[in-house]
DNA sequence: CCTACCGATCGGTAGG
DNA sequence: CCTACCGATCGGTAGG
């Protein structure tokens, strides 16, 4: 009885390397039921719609995504090392989960532009409220430089954590333990020697 | 006589709005035909594929791109002033051609996957090549830390550049200016105060 | 889950 | 540059 969504949940996790390989919408229901060994339109015995196999992949991801950040913003470390904590777990959670993590950094124009998928935009904006708070607090305390303008210095810092997405193999060269020494290392030490 | 293509180049800037806005292959051209006021089907009197609306933006483009990066590398500056220099082009000219920049750098998927268009990601690896030789340079000349991993710390900057992309507006809460300040005194000097 | 479709949209074309 | 199409592909559906 446990058993009865073993099908359904094969082909979602079909559908989430697709999408995560050629976006969303690029990504086929052909390409899919192929993948599954399926006709697209026995797909849609599983789902009513293309739309709800995405939801049903990212909304699980994305809301304890922003939940945990929050959890960390509110510890009670100082600034750099809830900073440290950030970009260490956005960057186990690319290891753990690569797809998600590409289907939600890379289809955001779609998001964005969807109202189903709206949440998904917003739960950025939050996360990203999040990371310049933890800015805003070293900054105040001393702890980061005070003649940066944080708003481009929280751009900077998304996109290089959302950028690793696009590159980082976990069989590659590096290990994932490697970014993320280097990428602290430079964020709060820069290129010039000390 | 002279004024012969004026048409076909209206058309080409339309196409150029579209693909950067969109992306190449979601842009269709029954949207550049709207954009134009004409047929679809008429596209096809000015060009014969869609393809080579793609190329003819792309290609005078990129090959100067390359060419600007290889002036600034080989220049007799130390490795700081050119990697200094680097960034400030590229930055400058993200605003001067902004679409060109979005297609070329949001569209590497598809450059990479069309053998008409392998010339683009050919060139990016060129310019990666660049950058990592300055940043070797300075590395060596103990003008840069020699313990960051220098692959890693590449991909950090050009995701860095690639993604202002995605969100810098000329009419914007920042100028160019600002964003250059920033990304040059954080990839220089880190988070932490001195 | 298959058979057999649907209307909409894609890039592109022949003929004028 | 328009008229009037083409075959291919898209997400999705009715009936079994």
């Amino acid at each position: 009885m446990k058993r009865k969504g073993g099908r359904r949940d094969e082909i979602l996790q079909i559908a989430r390397t697709l999408f995560a390989e050629k976006g969303f919408e690029a990504a086929s229901i052909r390409e899919i039921g192929d993948a599954a060994g399926i006709l697209s339109g026995s797909l849609y015995y599983h789902f009513a719609t293309k739309d709800d196999m995405l939801d049903e992949l990212v909304r699980p991801f994305v809301l304890p995504l922003l939940k945990h950040y929050e959890e960390i913003a509110h510890s009670d470390a100082d600034a750099p090392d809830r900073l440290r904590d950030m970009i260490n777990f956005g960057l186990q959670n690319l290891v753990q989960k690569p797809d998600l993590l590409k289907i939600v950094a890379n289809d955001r124009k779609f998001f964005a532009k969807s109202e189903r998928f709206n949440y998904v935009e917003e739960a950025w904006q939050d996360i990203f409220q999040i990371w310049y708070g933890v800015l805003q607090d070293g900054a105040r305390q001393g702890e980061f430089r005070n003649d940066l303008n944080l708003h481009i210095t929280l751009r900077m810092i998304i996109e290089l954590l959302n950028g690793t997405v696009d590159w980082f193999r976990p069989d590659g060269r590096f290990t994932i333990e490697q970014v993320i020494e280097t990428q602290v290392a430079l964020l709060f030490g820069g290129l010039t020697p000390r």
